[in-house]
DNA sequence: TCTGGGGTCCTAGGACCC
DNA sequence: TCTGGGGTCCTAGGACCC
């Protein structure tokens, strides 16, 4: 199906994804606090990827440090990222999904858009969700609306298990009162600048004079957050398969690196990774990042260009090990991340791109 | 409390060219 | 001797999302 924009747009959000795939294989965690993140080791550099709802009753959130999560809850069960078992249960939602005659926009393991051309979207909600149970035995909230933003805003309003409908009609009534942070887009700098100009709600945001908010964040930026505050956005549904720009590897190590041997050999490894999820495309390299985190938490990262188009290992790996000659020597390395960006498939690598922001 | 990993897009400044 | 204006490419960094 081609893209085009639907009267209504659902968003479909498995519930505490994560958890819930390790508790259907292991039923007798059902009601306890459970703790996915890392390797699931609390002793560890990581951080939560997804607690259950028992933990997060806790006070435990994505992207705390497993540490403090572990702390917080001591009868936890702390679990590892097993990313071929969510990707494996992902893929049979997203083909429930596509099998239930709607277009599908996957966004990541756990969400997808469908387009729905009808006029009772909370039935075609609920057929998803009992599609979606009955395959996986998996729970989903699905949010409805006029398009894609007020959709993904609705799904919050659904949780867990339920369905929301959200639309220009409702949006204020629902949303206007809430801080920016809420809206999705919208995170804790944006909400802290706007703060500044004395917009801290969404109904304050949707009444800014568009020139401010141009004059705060430039000329694509500021439209898109005055059009967030409305709740206005696109409704176009495009299930054409992803294409990544790009793939990158990084790893923070248990323990600093400390000679320039081991960020030799660690750079080495990470080429590897990237080269091989490249080559998996058959797609060339066309741009190489470093990234290089030094202790305690600094962040550098230096990019170049390739002289052309290359799908040799060698040559991402002499490009990145020229990067890493500019590292500050002596100073210990916490993560080390290596990029590369790709030919984009029917395009020399210098056609223009279809901006996101501009779409979504 | 001490901060993962894999992505995307936008902005800004400098270089370079006409 | 002091110095325009516009366009494009490249790189670094920022912000956000799942």
């Amino acid at each position: 199906m081609a893209p085009r924009a639907y009267p209504w747009v659902l968003h479909v959000d498995l519930d505490q994804f994560l958890a819930a795939v390790e508790v259907l294989r292991r039923p007798e965690l059902a009601g306890r606090p459970v703790i996915v993140g890392g390797r699931g080791d609390p002793t560890e550099r990581a951080v939560v990827s997804t607690a259950s709802y028992e933990a997060r009753e806790h006070g435990v959130r994505s992207g705390m440090p497993l540490r403090i999560a572990a702390r917080k809850v001591p009868d936890a069960v702390l679990l590892p990222v097993d990313h071929e078992a969510y990707t494996e249960v992902s893929t049979q939602v997203m083909d429930t999904l596509r099998g239930l005659g709607m277009p599908a926009e996957v966004l990541g393991w756990d969400e997808a858009f469908l387009g729905y051309d009808g006029d009772d979207p909370v039935t075609a909600a609920r057929r998803a969700q009992e599609a979606v149970l009955a395959a996986t035995r998996l729970h989903c909230s699905v949010g409805i609306g006029d398009n894609k933003i007020r959709a993904k805003t609705a799904t919050g309003f659904g949780k867990p298990a339920g369905v929301f409908r959200l639309t220009a009609d409702t949006w204020f009534d629902v949303m206007g009162e809430r801080p920016c942070i809420d809206l999705w887009g919208v995170g804790s700098k944006v909400s802290r600048r706007l703060a500044t100009h004395g917009i801290t709600t969404v109904a304050e945001l949707a009444a800014t004079d568009p020139g401010l908010l141009v004059g705060e964040f430039g000329p694509r930026m500021g439209p898109w957050y005055g059009d967030l505050g409305h709740g206005r956005g696109s409704a176009v549904v495009d299930d054409t398969p992803w294409v990544a720009r790009g793939h990158s590897r990084e790893t923070t190590y248990q323990h600093n690196l400390t000679t320039a041997e081991e960020v030799a050999a660690a750079l080495q490894e990470l080429v590897t990774q990237v080269h091989t999820d490249t080559e998996a495309e058959g797609r060339p390299v066309l741009r190489v990042s470093l990234k290089v985190r030094y202790a305690p938490f600094f962040t550098q990262t230096r990019s170049t260009k390739l002289p052309g188009p290359t799908r040799s290992r060698e040559e991402i790996a002499g490009a990145i090990l020229a990067l890493a000659a500019g590292m500050e020597p002596g100073r210990e390395v916490r993560l080390l991340g290596v990029r590369a960006e790709m030919v984009m498939p029917g395009d020399g690598g210098s056609a223009e791109r279809t901006p996101v922001r501009g779409r979504i």
